[in-house]
DNA sequence: CCAGTTACATACCGATCGGTATAATATACT
DNA sequence: AGTATATTATACCGATCGGTATGTAACTGG
């Protein structure tokens, strides 16, 4: 005895989420969010709660996302050396053809609102940490397989990978020079040497 | 034949960068700027121009004062490796200590302004090109002092250790676990070795 | 001591912010 | 078909946003 909604909440929250991973929490304004969901206010507010709520459920379904994306690259690729070359060297080429160049939304959020909201602190916390164990997984893989001498501590190397990409993608938010950035991502892969 | 400033730019101006420096651009209000600057509005705009105009300054004034900062830090130790030791320590160290945790405000500015705006793009590159010019000077220093190795491309170690200051640093934004901190700290100490 | 110039404090501007009251509309169950 | 219920659209709320006009106070050169 309901009237059903006229719009895909899944729709929506996706729109949503590109929308704060672009432009951030302060800079997106309801109007913004309203316009690209394609939904009226009210309804935005029945469905999502208020905008921290709104932007919480975003930074969860772009976690979410994020972390099978990241499996699904290091899996995908038979060699552990070869695929975390091509994952490190993926974020220096994504970087140069996105405009504006979003980066990673977690990154984002633990820039913008982590340092005074405890929530963000802990969302954002867990996500590397979640990162850090699908990295461990992979070096374990490489380990097994023989790639990687047995004597690799599996889980300093993956938090050290960690920060690697943190540092990585966040430094090509200013756009340094090809040579630079590549650099950089060849050095983070010669770890595993 | 005219009144003199009753406030001292200098001081005014460092207030807006500690508030911007923890708040971020869009967060900061002029309401804001005025109270902590202690100057009513219209001396603001006179002295400083608008908001986007007075966080530049504030950006430029920040960069200036942590080049030095981070020079200082990095020749006042006689061995380049332990001078680099403690520096990625204190990036730990501090955090933790800071509440909430302001990070490095150029790193802050290069993740909420960089993609946006090509002024802030060229800023923060700029500033990162040159603590990639610094800790190259170290590493030069070590490779003559015979600390490091003379096969060592301490232009390429320099960006390294570049990427790896910015992952540790906004690591710490999430407040990770101690031991994932001290232990990525340690391992960017390692790559010397 | 007056004239000219600049900075000060107050008060105000239109625009936009996040959020909501209201009322019309569309559905499902009885 | 009628009624209860939830969703929609519009219009509106007070508060705050960045920015400025206005008039008064303070200083200096003449």
């Amino acid at each position: 005895m309901v009237r059903p909604r006229e719009f895909n909440e899944e729709q929506a929250l996706h729109a949503a989420m590109e929308l704060f991973w672009e432009k951030g929490y302060e800079a997106t304004s309801l109007s913004d969010l309203t316009a690209k969901m394609g939904i009226q206010r009210p309804s935005l507010y029945a469905a999502f709660g208020d905008k921290k709520e709104l932007f919480e459920a975003a930074l969860r379904k772009y976690n979410q996302f994020h972390a099978s994306y990241v499996r699904t690259r290091l899996q995908s690729v038979p060699s552990v050396k070869e695929a975390l070359r091509s994952f490190f060297m993926g974020i220096v080429a994504e970087a140069y053809e996105e405009v504006p160049n979003r980066g990673c939304f977690c990154l984002n959020v633990m820039v913008e609102l982590a340092p005074h909201d405890a929530k963000f602190e802990v969302l954002t916390r867990e996500h590397q940490m979640y990162l850090a164990a699908i990295f461990q997984e992979t070096i374990e893989r490489g380990i097994r397989s023989g790639e990687l001498g047995k004597h690799v501590n599996a889980k300093a190397l993956a938090q050290t990978l960690v920060v690697s990409m943190i540092g990585l993608t966040v430094l090509m938010k200013s756009r340094p020079d090809r040579t630079f950035a590549d650099n950089a991502a060849a050095t983070v892969v010669a770890l595993l040497e």
